[in-house]
DNA sequence: ACCTGAACACCGTTCAAGT
DNA sequence: ACCTGAACACCGTTCAAGT
């Protein structure tokens, strides 16, 4: 079961063959059994041949990290500020949700990785380029804050369970269980919304959609800042 | 050292005292050192005692969860939405920034605990009443994230110890080690950035400046389309 | 009837002993 | 010189044995 068909029994252990045997593990199995015992296993070793290639657990992390951030696609030259980022942060929530796990490792790591250092001064380099000061591009980074990275942590997830393999548990909870939508009157409301506008199979709300209005009002509100000179002295 | 001076040292065990005692257990000792045994032993118990209270640690985090979101002011009432919703956000974020632990807790969690519901439920009532169609406020909620409940995951957190006691461990790393700015000139341009025109002490830049900033572009961006008559059929 | 010590099945990581 | 079994100090949780 743990050994692959095609690979000699001997493959030799490798940071690489590691990390890509992690990333598979957490995108099949959850992160949450991802532990140092079980990928060694997964690689018929014995756990302590790990260390060899990786310091930690919190440096195996670190590492799978900046894989997964290496699939985000490099910026299109020559193209207006605006539809560069929009189309690197839409290619960053692709990589990241081929990978479940990884928006919650990136926050509950101290963060700053090499990989993610270098895509987050790539954004800030374009957004420059587009004319923005300084100043207005350290605040818009903040500002989107996590959806810089493709994610945004919605708070009423749809698609919670997060790094099961097969197809995805049943496709929708069908709205709310009645009880609830009772007590919470108003989330019941804006549950059943949209449902005659948008063409969403079942009772589900389109993710896709939800990220790119908001990060859309993100970017048109920034524009308006840019145009109108904004600096921090305005407030 | 675990049995509290004032108290008889036969306090009987309750759900109330043992959230209280894990709540300022993660505030004071970090998340990561909240485990049953831990818990049980600065309570003076043996680890079994508390599961006569809470079913598992699971349902223990879910239960602090929503002890802190009840510390999120009630809304002022006949207030203009937008005042009344930017009021509602700011003090949760007051809540969630006495309890570091708390933002990411929630995240992990499987989310929908009834103190959460009933808080997105009165956010959304809020909207309505400001005449927002329920189409809109749908999307308002997703766009709004974790900042609805006042945090948004700084990507670059300059306050990233959560849950240290004592004073924070130096307050600024006094802007990036050299070595790596030269490597993100982009990002160092930045870091520096908003130095002159805000009174921030050091080189730390104001998270709560931050995050007003970007709720009130949202706010602003949403009380544009509101005031256009926006619908998802726009788009 | 109540409480709890010991145990189970896990962790990440160390280290000394074996080849 | 290299590899690794056993061990350490933890987890959350169960369960049978003790009062």
């Amino acid at each position: 079961m743990a050994e692959q068909a095609g690979t000699p029994r001997r493959t030799p252990l490798s940071r690489e063959r590691i990390l890509r045997t992690a990333i598979a593990l957490a995108d099949t199995a959850g992160i949450e059994s991802l532990s140092m015992r079980n990928l060694a296993q997964e690689l018929g070793v014995v756990p302590m041949a790990l260390y060899k290639h990786v310091a930690n657990k919190d440096e195996l992390l670190d590492a799978m990290i900046d894989m997964v951030v290496g699939e985000i696609d490099a910026p299109i030259p020559d193209t207006e500020w605006k539809q560069a980022i929009r189309g690197r942060i839409l290619s960053a929530r692709s990589a990241l949700q081929r990978h479940p796990w990884a928006a919650l490792a990136i926050e509950s790591r101290n963060m700053a990785t090499p990989a993610i250092l270098g895509y987050l001064d790539s954004v800030v380099a374009t957004l420059r380029s587009g004319g923005l000061s300084a100043d207005l591009a350290h605040h818009v980074m903040h500002a989107m804050g996590s959806r810089v990275l493709g994610f945004s942590q919605e708070l009423f997830d749809t698609t919670r369970d997060a790094g099961r393999s097969g197809p995805n548990t049943a496709p929708q909870p069908a709205a709310l269980p009645p009880e609830i939508a009772a007590r919470f009157p108003h989330l019941a409301e804006i549950a059943t919304a949209s449902h005659d506008e948008t063409s969403v199979v079942g009772s589900g709300c389109d993710d896709q959609f939800e990220f790119e209005f908001a990060l859309d009002l993100l970017l048109d509100g920034i524009e308006r800042l840019q145009q109108r000179g904004w600096t921090s002295a305005h407030r």
